[in-house]
RNA sequence: CGGUGAUUAGCGCAGCUUGGUAGCGCACUUGGUUUGGGUCCAAGGGGUCGCAAGUUCGAAUCUUGCAUCACCGACCA
């Protein structure tokens, strides 16, 4: 490609609405424009690069087992409503109406649809397991867009279903799938780690999330120091410390805390470490029938936060979690938030592993202005349970059993779900088995945002200068910079039979054929990221050598013009 | 959904307090100059000042409403 044929379109200055530095880059580049909030257009940088993600993607699914399929964007909402997510998904599905006034939704994933067809198209046992792929744009109408094409409303995803008969069979192609996404992110050249993953609103058993490790990313993981242990922090266990819970020692106090509603407030006012105090929220329980809504208690220590997740997991604990009023509170333990505790609650109480653990703590006293001092458990509180509801956090002992938690960020780029039968019993997706009975199948799901994979490979490699991408993904594999083409026609001669040479063996290579000074090409170059600069110049032809700069290791050195192939072998 | 802020040329911004029909830098066009790291000089083109209503002789500027975009928060006991 020549760049006097080609749209560059890059910008000298930062965007004012960028805010990360891959969604300032991808604009600087030239390789997006922003449409509305949270969608974007593809430059033809931008796509080049997408459609290399794309084709890596593509051909270790397909070297996996996994069949190529492409299913429609729109689909009709009585797909959704026999699975029961026209009620379950919530706003983040974006509902629309044709001219025939039929509901549709812009698909954020494709299960129902998948799982349809299988079920129209499949009926033997024979015919499986089946495992097919497809990549496609999804629209998700998130709460807040942001970072780019980090989290839009419309993205590209590569989104697989497979389809089994056990669990075993499933297991095996999840594994399966495991080891292609290994090599998937292997081959992008990116930073990552699989790590244990809650399976979220879709529901199901075993999941792993395929993170790539950055600053900026939105998701904390969990690692060991001392093992390959990773898990989402929604997900790691939190361990009972070790030890034996000391006695009480001190007696059960009334102390006036006027105006400490948080634990802050009250750790300042008592001077105590917040350690040794327990914060307690009051949550929805799950609703009995013709019974006012039940409320919970949850208590935490102080320094600790709730984990929302592993809460409304409880069997008890309404699901979404939903804090009670101000109201409810009150009519519930008879206070205003900021003086609650567990001592002498006619509700259910949940306690913390951490918060058990403790004895002659600080806590409300369900009183307004007053907290107890000298808490001890049993002794002052006896009807309780003990559960992890609480985020790890660093030093914790590790669940693993060997060293303990550090927490990154991460950049979800990838999720695979054994889904279990949830779909395939809403849709009737079933075949008949060796012995002649129907047997509705087990299902895994495998996803990988293809867009967002561009953004973090950006976060991950860039410097001052601008991109720097992992060969596998960069736009161009090499760029022919000229010096002062216009006035040496040696130099064009040489640049102009490179080109020719570079292109007839089939290497994607950039000939800046601009009349521009060598600053703005070196910066534009430097700036899109391409790994490889071919220099020519009238100072190095006499002696038939042109200079190679690259763009990662920022090394510059002198080869015969002869040998330029030599850098594509 | 709540809070905050922004909206003036393709991009980044000034002008608004104190109303008088818009300016700077980059980018773009033309000519010249320069040519191994974002040259320099000159001459140009480009704006219903987010939209609507109001106040006023007169509104980018004051008032009201709306829209869009962005940032922060959505553990608070």
């Amino acid at each position: 490609m020549r760049t006097s044929q080609y749209l560059l379109s890059t910008l000298k200055e930062t965007p004012a609405n960028a805010e990360v530095i891959s969604h300032q880059l991808m604009l600087r580049a030239g390789l997006v424009r922003n449409v509305a909030s949270g969608m974007y257009t593809w430059l033809p940088t931008g796509l080049k690069v997408l459609r290399k993600v794309e084709n890596i993607v593509r051909e270790e699914m397909e070297k996996a087992g996994s069949l190529e399929t492409l299913m429609p964007m729109v689909q009709p909402a009585d797909l959704w409503e026999e699975s029961g997510r026209w009620e379950d998904y919530g706003p983040e599905l974006l509902r629309l109406k044709d001219r025939h006034d039929r509901p549709f939704v812009l698909g954020p994933t494709h299960e129902e649809v998948i799982t349809k067809l299988v079920a129209n198209e499949i009926s033997s046992y024979k015919q499986l397991p089946l495992n097919m792929f497809q990549i496609q744009t999804k629209f998700r109408d998130e709460i807040r867009p942001r970072f780019g094409v980090m989290r839009g409303r419309e993205f590209l995803m590569k989104d697989a279903y497979s389809f089994h008969l056990s669990a075993e069979c499933l297991q095996k192609t999840y594994d399966v799938m495991f080891d292609a996404y290994c090599r998937i992110f292997d081959r992008l050249g990116l930073d990552y780690r699989p790590v244990i993953a809650d399976t979220g609103s879709i529901g199901g058993e075993a999941s792993h999330e395929f993170h790539v490790l950055a600053e900026s990313g939105e998701d904390d993981i969990a690692f060991s120091d001392a093992s390959d242990f990773a898990a989402n922090v929604e997900k790691a266990e939190a361990l009972a410390p070790s030890g034996t819970k000391p006695s009480p020692s001190l007696a059960l106090t009334e102390v006036s805390t006027p105006n400490a509603k948080t634990i802050d407030d009250v750790a300042t006012l008592l001077n105590v470490d917040s350690k040794q105090t327990v914060k307690t929220l009051i949550v929805l329980g799950n609703e009995i029938e013709d019974q006012p809504t039940p409320v919970i208690a949850l208590v935490l220590r102080g320094d600790h936060q709730l984990n929302e997740i592993k809460a409304e997991n409880l069997a008890n604990v309404a699901s979404p979690l939903t804090f009670a009023s101000e109201e409810e509170v009150l009519n519930a333990v008879g206070c205003n938030i900021g003086s609650i505790g567990p001592v002498g609650l006619n509700i259910p109480v949940i306690v913390d592993r951490s918060a058990a653990h403790l004895a002659d703590f600080v806590s409300g006293a369900n009183k307004d202005g007053f907290h107890f001092s000298g808490t001890n458990w049993d002794r002052d509180c006896t009807d309780y349970t003990v559960e992890d509801i609480r985020n790890v956090v660093e030093g914790d002992q590790s669940p693993c059993g060997k060293g303990k938690i550090v927490i990154k960020r991460g950049i979800e780029v990838g999720h695979i779900f054994q889904l279990g039968e949830k779909y395939a019993q809403a849709m009737n997706c079933g075949v008949l088995t060796e012995q002649g009975k129907n047997k509705i199948l087990t299902m895994g799901c495998y996803g990988i945002g293809v867009s967002r994979i561009v953004a973090a490979a950006i976060e991950q490699n860039h410097d001052k200068y601008g991109i720097k991408w992992p060969s596998a993904i960069a736009p161009f594999q090499a760029a022919i910079v000229p010096m002062n083409m216009a006035k040496s026609a040696r130099v064009k001669e040489t640049a102009e039979t490179m080109y020719n040479q570079l292109q007839e063996a089939g290497i994607d290579v950039l000939f800046d054929d601009r009349k521009e000074r060598p600053g703005v090409m070196f910066a534009d170059h430097e700036l899109i990221g391409t790994p490889i600069l071919l220099i020519i110049g009238e100072r190095n032809l006499d002696n038939q050598e042109i200079e190679i700069k690259n763009r990662i290791t920022g090394e510059k050195s002198m080869m015969p013009i002869n040998d330029v192939m030599s850098l594509f072998k």
